[in-house]
DNA sequence: AGGGACACGTGAACC
DNA sequence: TGGTTCACGTGTCCC
């Protein structure tokens, strides 16, 4: 199965004019040891001609083959940051884990971007951790507009006394996506002393709690079925 | 240079046994044709053990080597879409499309993410374009936050009769990006006969004149060194 | 010296 | 049958 005879004689050669014998071949089978022999001029036929042909185009079609995948390589290793001095294996193992963390990170971004129609969600998670022990968290809450919904999220919002540094508001048909970008710097630089896990249970609890209005108040909760269409532009009733 | 003689002996012994001289070597300078001998049981030393184990190590190594690589590329396999029957190369060049996609739409969306702090930006662009015709366009723009901006803005967008389907609005620090999703589908399900282009391009327009109605009254372009801090929630000078 | 990494030419298999 | 792909063992360089 993995027996096989190939070689390029002109290193043979090469070898055998200086008189190192060091070509030599392992018969993996049995571990015997056999110094391939000198070039035997034999004739083997009328055949020879093109068998010289087909080895040649062979041997050069591998190499095509060969040069194809390496420049592909190069490619990815310039496509790679500082895999400038990576073995092949170490590169594709890198290429791995870039494209498994790029792909990971684009689902997680068009899903962030996504508002969900049939369901209320809300999201809290830490998006930066710096070296310093700074933060920076994101929470989101998605559902259908309600008249309060607004006046309620700003009273939350002000009694957690989060440090914003960006929200944001989305409509899509009648529902509404909110999200708040927010540290645990506090004034003056210093870092909040809570811990961010109770930070973001918090923050958890009192979307939950805005959740929870809607659906102690039914007439909010068929909403929906005025299938009323609002946008910040082009309806008043977010303003 | 790329002389060598290379095999495992295996092969040629039972090449040799069924009496097929297939084992031929290529002198690829020379163009020559040679026969591999058969093997010769010479003594080559008291190193001949040493080679053998040598050789035998060399050959494993290699064989864990391709291993290795081939396992990745196995890896990488699976994590690309339909390229089950590719080749080597095939498969590496998806994988370079594949990466230098992901990375150009991560860049794109932490780039509609971002809010730029010391240059006022208008976007405009297709998002998605359907077989059927219609077209997804979102259209995006950045500045300091002034006292009448989102009624300009809501005027503007009125004006122009979108087809909005999502509208957001973020704020960070003094600054507000107001973004708008919107297709060229008009009431009943009908394509805009408005071409793409020049629906984008009043859109373009219509946003740049709410940019220039800020550079035309001083009063707010000065606004950013008050250095105000507003953002939906912790002030009312939104809504 | 001895092990790792790479390019090479070959045999086998497939179409 | 030519053409192409892959795995293999080897030669060679480098540390």
């Amino acid at each position: 199965m993995n027996c096989q005879i190939s070689g390029n004689l002109g290193e043979f050669c090469e070898n055998e004019a200086k008189g190192v014998p060091q070509s030599l071949v392992l018969d993996s089978e049995k571990g015997e040891l056999v110094k391939a022999s000198g070039r035997v001029e034999k004739k083997v036929g009328k055949s020879e001609g093109k068998t010289i042909a087909a080895l040649k185009s062979h041997s050069e079609a591998e190499r095509r083959r060969r040069q194809r995948i390496n420049a592909h390589l190069t490619t990815l290793r310039n496509l790679v940051p500082s895999s400038n001095k990576m073995d092949k294996a170490a590169l594709l193992a890198e290429v791995v884990c870039q494209v498994k963390q790029l792909k990971e990170s684009a689902s997680h971004v068009s899903e962030s971007f996504f508002i969900p129609l049939d369901s209320d969600d809300i999201r809290v998670e830490t998006i930066a951790e710096n070296a310093d022990g700074t933060c920076c968290y994101r929470a989101s809450i998605c559902c259908e507009y309600r008249p309060d919904l607004l006046s309620d999220l700003r009273q939350v919002i002000n009694s957690l006394h989060l440090n914003l540094v960006k929200s944001e508001i989305s409509t899509l048909g009648s529902r509404v996506k909110n999200e708040f970008v927010f540290t645990n710097m506090i004034e003056g630089g210093h870092v909040n002393i809570e811990h961010g896990e109770i930070l973001l249970s918090s923050v958890r609890q009192a979307f939950s709690s805005v959740l929870d209005k809607v659906s102690a108040f039914p007439e909010y909760s068929t909403y929906p079925n005025k299938r009323q269409r609002i946008s910040c532009f082009d309806s008043s009733s977010l303003f």
